[in-house]
DNA sequence: CTCCTAGCGTGATGTACATCACGCCAAACT
DNA sequence: AGTTTGGCGTGATGTACATCACGCTAGGAG
């Protein structure tokens, strides 16, 4: 019994502290706000190769990261995968199409490590938003930032050779490199495996 | 004096009310506040070929196209250009890492075809989101659609071959094959000319 | 200890593209 | 009318990749 609050106490005072500080980059919040805003979400932790969302199931939470790391990844018609994103600490993600029209997944969400999320349906999400409209400007804030940085990934799939690609990685996300396997790494980078070996040796 | 009032009067009434359309298409406004918003911009004329942004310029401004066609590019150190997105009608657009740390433009912004839309500098801009928050949901949600479009362009980047592309988007966007050349359309695909010329013969 | 699997490198071959070069045509310019 | 220019198609050739096939190594499971 002690134990067992001691653990579960510590632990969600931590993911509460970070999630508040993620929060509190972007907009200020009150003790009374935060903890309505918490209400809202539930805290899960997954375990490595755990699926948040599977593609062609429908989309019913958006996440918030804490710890861990997460893949967004598409399967295409050939059994392909390919990588859309590593989401980690700090990152909203979802099938963000599917969680906002209702329609299934075309991507899945699944776990590279165990990994801790604050988890949102689309109903608590929508009462939230429209509670607290600083809430939805975090979110589409940070959103915005994606949409910056999916551009400048655009740009270089567009104008640079895969060897660049690599390099341009290396530069924004060094620890990246150390975290996740060269397969991973190719499916994000758009070249195979094969490739991806000879350009690093 | 007859003439000109008659002409500008019609036109400026035309623009607003488009502007105002299409606000209320996520937000409502009343008249006060949208006479308040509308005195945050100018509205501006270009004529095709003309630059609204050009690369290592600094970026003071954001656009709102009411009509016309846009090309956001970047060109590379081969001075190849590559096509980031066609801004039509109702697309708000700018070179948005540039105009929100206030770097130097890594895009070009040009006109593709005579086109009107409204500006707003970076000063009124904030202030303007400072003063009206609804203002700022706006735009957040824009560029939140524009992440989710932009994250299909990736994934199709990444899994399809040029004739795919080609075909995708045809679907979505047929009136742009009508508007746009087949070399621009090529550099937005991401393949040569000569290469999309076989694709379609 | 032995087997099995995951991760990685590497050779041989195939292919989807880029590049270079050219010619055709229609519209615009003088 | 003659010349120029932009848009487009197409052949020949080059190349950056994918694909297939294999072998090596290290860690985990029986």
């Amino acid at each position: 019994m002690f134990g067992k609050l001691l653990i579960s106490g510590l632990f969600t005072t931590t993911m509460q502290e970070k999630l508040r500080e993620h929060f509190e980059k972007i907009i200020s919040l009150t003790d009374e706000e935060f903890a309505f805003v918490l209400s809202h979400f539930t805290f899960r932790k997954f375990k490595k190769h755990q699926y948040l969302i599977q593609q062609g199931d429908p989309v019913n939470h958006t996440f918030f990261v804490v710890s861990g790391l997460l893949r967004l990844s598409h399967t295409d018609a050939n059994d392909k995968e390919h990588i859309l994103l590593f989401a980690m600490e700090d990152w909203w993600v979802s099938d963000d199409h599917a969680f906002l029209t209702g329609t299934n997944a075309t991507m899945s969400l699944d776990c590279l490590e165990d990994t801790g999320v604050f988890c949102i349906t689309r109903e608590d999400n929508r009462k939230l938003f429209a509670a607290m409209p600083k809430m939805e400007h975090f979110f589409l804030k940070k959103s915005h930032f994606g949409y910056i940085a999916l551009q400048r990934r655009l740009l270089a799939l567009l104008s640079s050779s895969a060897a660049e690609r690599y390099q341009q990685l290396l530069m924004q996300y060094p620890s990246l490199i150390q975290r996740v396997n060269k397969t991973l790494l190719a499916a994000y980078l758009g070249v195979s495996r094969e490739t991806l070996s000879r350009l690093t040796s």
